[in-house]
DNA sequence: GCACGTTACTTACCAACGTTAAGTTGCCTG
DNA sequence: CAGGCAACTTAACGTTGGTAAGTAACGTGC
């Protein structure tokens, strides 16, 4: 936004509203202008801007120039600018590899559960955006992938579902919180945020002597893959044969 | 916003930047106008307008009009729009009632945790919000308690970091899940994805079976109990002495 | 009891946003 | 080579978060 692409400055409004003279009309017809707008190329650059300069660098406008388009001309493919955000969303759930069938039900999960995290932290606005359903194809395969590995360990009924909730649950709120706090760019905050437990020790003894906040006591990849863990064991312990 | 108050239609200007004529100008100096302003009433009327109207109808200018203001005075209040919304999550987090501390560590946990999800399923806003760092005094006073309770049953070093942020990223996600699964206010948007598992039965077996989006199938209170059984269940295990 | 600075607002205004309506251009078909 | 559709652009509207400057009420010192 404040920031300029290298290109043209948005809408240059030359005169004010009369036409450019025509000698200097370009290119009368030779080849089509440009390449062709499409639903995929507003996404491709939808996700890249949120990855740039977050949710708020994603205004119709930025994402138009971005285009080398007006804003107006996105409302052609695309219905409101939530569509858009649906869209990026889905898009980058896409990116999540589903493992191929192994042998091995429990490790499918890991890698599939580790991936999903991953990429959530690659494109931290991805979460903060989970306010809005999340219905679309490519996290349905996922969601498929992992609840078939949880039946071939032998979950049925309650504890299948379950299972399939608190994984779910597990990345959304782990990729929420490690997202958040990261995002939280400004260390001043999160100093504050430390000295105030610091400072109200005799308020907060077990944060205080725990190091809750403090960054380099425990790494956030440690912390998931044991919370994880633990899951997966309940998973297994619901899933066998009694 | 575009539903009026019962009040004054707003900013009511009679004339057109005209004075109004002395002779109805109100008790010139009787008792203080209104009741003044205050942060607090200003929160607590966030929240109300956020019950009522759902992030989007919270604006600058719906709710200076409730407390019967204009919009800019609320700047003298407060710097920005976020920190009114930051003050509003944590002002609810003020609602979740800490117990007493008993003898009972599991269930001291499973009574904070179960209020800690029923207050935001009751504003149903506040999980969509949690994109924002989460450092507030009642935030922390509720995560402290968790943790205490935790070390009470013997978790230590590891095992309770990872016990306590598993605790709370399974009580945001499952909030968020629920929350915007609910929000989904358009039946019709939700019978659209059911019908689309259905009719993609082939692509998505598993979830066609379990009946995922389901609403009748499984009940949420039942899938977040059985859950919260598991994680403390690890808890339990990671703090037993070896 | 009255000037006076501070507190707590109001009036006026702004740029940016999402979105709509109407016009304009290029391409394809008959 | 006329006509129609697809894919845009130009213009504009109402609302939003936020700022700058003015102004009324209040507490205080004298």
């Amino acid at each position: 936004m404040t920031t300029a692409e290298p290109g043209v400055p948005a809408t240059g409004r030359e005169g004010s509203g009369a036409r450019p003279p025509v000698w200097l009309r370009a290119e009368p017809s030779r080849r089509r202008r440009k390449p062709p707008l499409t639903l995929a190329r507003i996404v491709d650059a939808a996700v890249n801007l949120l990855d740039e300069h977050g949710t708020e660098g994603l205004t119709m406008r930025s994402l138009a120039q971005r285009l080398d388009v007006t804003a107006t001309a996105l409302y052609w493919h695309v219905k409101t600018k939530d569509d858009v955000l649906d869209l990026a969303v889905d898009e980058i759930f896409g990116d999540v590899p589903v493992p191929a069938v192994s042998d091995d039900w429990l490790d499918d999960i890991r890698v599939l559960v580790r991936a999903w995290r991953a990429t959530m932290l690659r494109h931290p606005w991805a979460p903060g955006l989970i306010g809005r359903p999340m219905l679309g194809p490519n996290v349905l395969t996922r969601t498929e992938f992992l609840q078939s590995a949880l039946l071939r360990g032998g979950c049925r009924g309650l504890p299948l579902a379950v299972a399939t909730r608190m994984l779910a649950n597990y990345v959304i709120g782990a990729s929420l919180t490690e997202a958040t706090w990261h995002r939280t760019a400004d260390p001043r905050a999160r100093a504050a945020a430390r000295d105030h437990i610091a400072a109200n020790a005799a308020t907060y003894p077990t944060l205080d002597a725990s190091g809750h906040l403090d960054d380099a006591r425990w790494d956030d990849d440690v912390l998931f893959e044991e919370g994880l863990t633990g899951i997966l064991r309940t998973a297994a312990q619901a899933g066998l044969p009694e």
